[in-house]
DNA sequence: AGCGCACTGCGTACGCTGTACGTAACTAGG
DNA sequence: CCTAGTTACGTACAGCGTACGCAGTGCGCT
């Protein structure tokens, strides 16, 4: 009675290898990598099912054999790169830590620029995630506080960390799709910006954007928010 | 000798109406609205040109004299739902206040749960984000800091709520292309993470599982969530 | 007044996508 | 050994964004 029946798959839950059949030609190591091969030659668009299977050189429907749905496909990506996070010997200073594993993060993402756009909630118990995941509570042992809490500074940090790199990336990803440069379009969106603002009903706006002329400097913006975000968490005294 | 010739062009300096020719049978609105409706409706992914050609009652083709380009009905959507965000008079607690939009903000996510996949600083400059940001500024007036850092906080604030509300939508909205219901989904990914933390590898999540076991309470992380981001906003003293 | 051109409306068509389905080859379990 | 289940893969379909070309319309200029 509820109107769906299928069964669900977690591609993590599925053997990588069936006893009867013929030996799999490809490991789901080998599809992953092909995959974010493409991803980070020509973008996250271009990574179809037709053009991994050329990649791996197969078939196209032989990855069905393989990957299920195109979403699997993704979820092994953001796996494998996960996996490139590596775990150093915590220093017992937990903010200082917190603060290495945001940057190494924010590495991972300048490397494969598509990442933010796969990030969601719902990849987030892959097996290189757990990893990743348990790597960060071993640096926090020393923050006096529960694991729940420990777990929501996690998640905020790594959410601002995708939100800022997110954007810092978004134009950049953005030209490869569009027959113009980002920078011509950020242009023209600050000329049509100045001439609303030039109407006089945004003065505070107007405010805003004479104050801190010039570009503003996003790494800076960054540190910022990577420090707000630890003070928040900081046991008060 | 950009490479890239083509001029860009920003939807909102584009004229709604031309001089020359026939009489448009469309405005940008109806455009914005009927896909809304449909986005609302069936899901984002359901918002094809041709379906809200259709919905508008004219040909496919006929879309394009007003929308150049597809990201652009998604820039109209995006702010033709922000002007659902109301400009109430700021109560002169800032902190409060703040709060207060926030809410606002995940109310809107919940009436259109396709928003925030769809929220880009890109369209961050849309005329009803102007509106939005002037008005949050107002809020803030009460608050000693630079416009800089009242735009961080800006910033910040939406991009938690969108981060969180993301989350919280993720599984529901999830379900419309899966053949299998979302908690069907998120019994076998709870399984799954059981039996990889049963093996011991990951002492300190299998102690965070344990210790806060039952379903997360997401309203009340939600909340401390924003706490925190006005926290360190506070000016300290 | 009337010419011309910019604009609207729209049908057709192309290349691309995810993937359902059917078929042939192959191998491990009974 | 047989057979059931798996791998490999070609074909096919529905849907997508959108380039292009044509007809009709009405404003702006001469």
């Amino acid at each position: 009675m509820t109107g769906r029946s299928a069964v669900p798959e977690v591609i993590w839950a599925r053997p990588e290898r069936a006893g009867r059949g013929p030996r799999a030609a490809h490991s789901r190591a080998d599809i992953a990598a092909a995959a974010v091969r493409i991803a980070d030659a020509d973008g996250l668009d271009a990574v179809s099912m037709r053009h991994v299977a050329t990649e791996l050189g197969c078939g196209t429907m032989s990855l069905y054999n393989y990957v299920p749905r195109k979403e699997d496909l993704y979820e092994l990506m953001v796996d494998a790169i996960s996996g490139e996070h590596d775990s150093w010997e915590p220093t017992g200073d937990w903010r200082a830590d917190m603060l290495r594993v945001a940057h190494q993060t924010r590495a991972l993402m300048h490397r494969h620029p598509w990442l933010p756009r796969l990030m969601s909630p719902v990849y987030g118990f892959s097996p290189n995630a757990l990893r990743y995941l348990e790597h960060c509570l071993v640096c926090l042992d020393p923050l006096d506080a529960s694991y729940g809490t420990k777990m929501e500074l996690i998640a905020m940090l790594n959410g601002v960390v995708t939100t800022y790199v997110g954007n810092e990336l978004a134009t950049a990803e953005r030209t490869r799709s569009l027959p113009w440069s980002a920078e011509q379009e950020q242009a023209m969106r600050i000329a049509y910006l100045g001439s609303r603002i030039a109407t006089g009903a945004y003065p505070r706006m107007a405010a805003a954007f004479t104050q801190d002329a010039g570009p503003i400097d996003l790494e800076a913006v960054f540190e910022r928010a990577l420090g707000r975000v630890l003070d928040a968490f900081e046991p008060k005294g």
